[in-house]
DNA sequence: ATCGTTGTATTCAACGTTGTAAAGCAGCTA
DNA sequence: TAGCTGCTTTACAACGTTGAATACAACGAT
């Protein structure tokens, strides 16, 4: 009951050709007689022969998995996200490995100083606690594409969603319902929270646009972004007696956990607050309100992270770093528009 | 600007030494002078140097990698699911390579087949659209371990909830509240719909040990598993005059999309009627109402199905197929106690 | 002095595959 | 018949790694 390891040998060894014939066929080499081919064929059925890619990538020196670093698996976000990496990564005949970061610098550091390295031709990475400094100081040159913001000067290329002009635009939203009293769930102390930083940047610049005061009082932070948070986020800022009429969350689960603490607590959404997200989740499209959110294009963003991936493993690191903005729209359910 | 490719040969000629020594001390083997240690340590460092997994996978015949393949990733379970896979596999030094099936039978096909045939070492699979006999038809000898019902009387593991005894839980628990027409969401044609399946038996073993009648009516069939197809149904019931006064519904998104339709047209739930769901993922802890649910353990699942799967790589397929209960929870929520 | 023993380091071959170069074998033309 | 051409097949080496076998000291015990 042992196993019996069939390779190209044992294939050429039944079919009374050489092993390179055999490989010959296995890789539609043209060249190869049908009498032959057909021969091949079938000593390869009969003994249920695979070929070895832990072998041809070592001849080959590539291995046709790439990896999708993300924090979390469950943040639906990156859940979504990493189904259409996998999806667009197939299509270019590529196997995608899932890397879970948690988030931790040290897990982040890890990836990115490439722990993988010979096992993936190509890394997309979704950084949430890497810094700059970290980024740059990257030894590893397997080709990388970055997920976020921009925090690095190396040679990496980026896709990024105008995460400060979306913010904005959200809260410009809010404002044009006549709301005053805008808070914002989301903000972060933590150096490398940068996309934190730039939808706090969005939020502050609508606010001057609105001619509002801001209000650090109406400004919450958070540890995580998950509905844990933004639901104690919205028990904090109720308790502190600041109700808002309006509240701009930097993610969707976010709002979904505000949104509970509120209706919880009997106020409506978005009778007495106005709710808006971002990321357009399902869950958001079937919450009750809907939540109003901005939509990044999770599509475009997979699909050119792929394409400048297969595009710098192929030629090196030709090209110099890369920056793709990806749209978004702002997406109005019943959460701003009961 | 071309790649050095640095292998155990580079270090040896820069530390002076064979390159079986270096490979000792890589591997951490127990009779190398210090002296000799810290010299290939350092050229080790010098040239960045990274051991090539493809070569060493040859050469084991092992690659430390294993598969999980799931229907979407987006769908909420198997992402929480997929998490806790990762997260285990990680504890016990393996990788985690995921494949979507996306439920087609075509591909789930191919993943049984072993198109991924000597890339991995194991397989966590868990088949939506499989039969027993594409199961049992299965040539690839790469150890399996299935997460769902058991479809085959192959040789592979499964990790089982006892769907039926819980959905009757669920179902009990809803007549316990004094409902008499409890509907069920989430029946399947599909003759791969084992899932389905029991979940409907349980569901028809409580209204008999309620003493309620069943009605067809009250049964409604879904393409699948999504938020979508749960606010249909639920319309559907509620467009045929069927008005229930409770629901269970065989998976959260579908009882979240159910919510959602209810809400909608005005009904209240609890109050009109109750609710109560299957999975447990986060989202039902988080909206309003929050959901009943059955909870099965999914770090349970996850490790249990990772401990089989090791056991298995480890001793061949020596012990014939097993089969492991999951312990699960009815957790009751507002959504049937509001 | 000889023999093991133990610790350290090396050589060799092999894992399964494919690129390169070249050989074999037709069917041609001259 | 010799020489050429183009198709088909082959032998060989190499990718980077590690298990097995082995060499070489240095050591204590006989």
């Amino acid at each position: 009951m042992d196993k019996p390891r069939v390779g190209l040998k044992d294939v050429a060894r039944l079919a009374g050709v050489s092993v390179k014939t055999v490989s010959n066929v296995v890789n539609g080499y043209v060249h190869v007689t049908p009498a032959t081919r057909t021969r091949v064929q079938a000593a390869i059925q009969e003994l249920n022969y695979r070929p070895n890619l832990s072998a041809r990538n070592l001849r080959q020196g590539r291995t046709g998995i790439i990896a999708l670093a993300v924090p979390e698996l469950d943040i639906p976000y990156f859940a979504e996200l990493a189904h259409f990496v996998v999806a667009c990564a197939e299509e270019r005949g590529l196997t995608v490995l899932i890397d879970q970061t948690g988030a931790s610098r040290e897990r982040e550091q890890l990836v990115a100083e490439g722990f993988r390295a010979h096992l993936i031709d190509g890394l997309i990475f979704s950084p949430l606690a890497l810094t700059a400094e970290d980024l740059a100081a990257r030894m590893d040159d397997t080709p990388m594409v970055l997920l976020g913001e921009r925090v690095s000067e190396g040679p990496a290329d980026h896709i990024v969603v105008d995460n400060v002009a979306a913010a904005r635009e959200a809260t410009l939203h809010l404002a044009s319902l006549g709301r005053r009293r805008i808070a914002a769930i989301g903000a972060q102390d933590d150096v490398a929270a940068e996309t934190s930083r730039l939808r706090l940047a969005g939020y502050h610049r609508a606010l001057e646009e609105a001619g509002l005061p801001a209000d650090d009082r109406l400004v919450v932070y958070v540890e995580a972004y998950h509905r844990a948070d933004g639901a104690r986020a919205m028990a904090t800022l109720l308790d502190a007696g600041q109700r808002p009429d309006a509240v701009f969350c930097f993610n969707d689960p976010l709002a979904l956990g505000a949104l509970r603490t509120l209706l919880e607590r009997g106020h409506t959404v978005p009778g007495d607050v106005a709710l808006a997200g971002f990321d357009d989740i399902e869950d958001g499209r079937y919450s009750t309100p809907t939540l109003t959110t901005v939509s990044p294009d999770k599509q475009a963003i997979a699909s050119q992270a792929v394409d400048l991936l297969v595009d710098r493993m192929a030629k090196g690191s030709q090209a110099g770093a890369r920056e793709i903005y990806v749209p978004y729209k702002l997406v109005i359910r019943e959460s701003t528009n009961g």
